[in-house]
DNA sequence: TCTTATTTGATAATGAGATATCATTTTTGT
DNA sequence: ACAAAAATGATATCTCATTATCAAATAAGA
């Protein structure tokens, strides 16, 4: 009941050789190029299924659109450049950021987001 | 041109008394305390002169409605219980976040957010 | 108290992202 | 190559948060 579609494989394409964590737009301009004429549609249908087999995850920043990014990397975090608006991601994390949480609250889970300039968009 | 009403007076002494970031509705109903029969219209009115007026700020948390703040807290952080859906505050912050960023990478500002059971949701 | 400009509240309109619809196209097993 | 089931693409529709509209209510100065 899963057939492989040039349109599919466009999309796991794309996010798997992607640096950065994308959204459906920027899937749908990407996956484009491989497939003219790839609707916005499918592009949501299939995010929709691979993120129910969890082959890919949902990085939701505040005040943003999610993004996707192939799962299984390991913990990390991201970067959100000001300027582009694109997402990058980030490597390290300080860890044990759960002892932040007041008395009588129990974290398990923390997220960081970095803002600033990345390498490509110029300071002035 | 600005006039003390009623209700801008509830909204701000609400947002005031709340030791937490409240959403536009969660306003509403703590200031229809106050002022029955405060419409949504006025909150959303009201959030939009005072955040104009910087008396208070906006709390954006990762697929989220904004919250709301008072203005002029020092540096902080907020948890978000993934039981109840409310927001809270963090007084502590490892600091010095921005060194994360990857070469190239100019960072100015960073947000943390955890995750977990508020004092007030049960565990089991 | 009167006057008048501002504010309010109910609700219609908007906007943006996401989902549903459906005729057509494409896979894929036979 | 054929047939049947599934996927696609264009686009209509939905969802919800937010904004606009406008008649009625209300501050606040004269």
């Amino acid at each position: 009941m899963q057939r492989n579609t040039r349109q599919r494989e466009a999309i796991r394409q794309v996010l798997r050789e992607s640096g950065r964590p994308l959204s459906t737009q920027e899937v749908l301009e990407a996956a484009q190029q491989k497939v003219p004429g790839l609707g916005i549609a499918t592009v949501y249908r299939t995010l929709g299924s691979l993120l129910e087999d969890k082959q890919i995850t949902a990085v939701e920043l505040p005040g943003e659109i999610p993004r996707y990014e192939v799962a299984g990397k390991h913990h990390h975090h991201h970067f959100h450049c000001t300027i582009c608006g694109k997402v990058f991601e980030i490597e390290n994390c300080p860890g044990d950021l759960e002892r932040l949480a007041p008395p009588g609250f129990k974290a398990e889970r923390h997220e960081i987001v970095l803002y600033g300039r990345c390498p490509d968009c110029p300071s002035a």
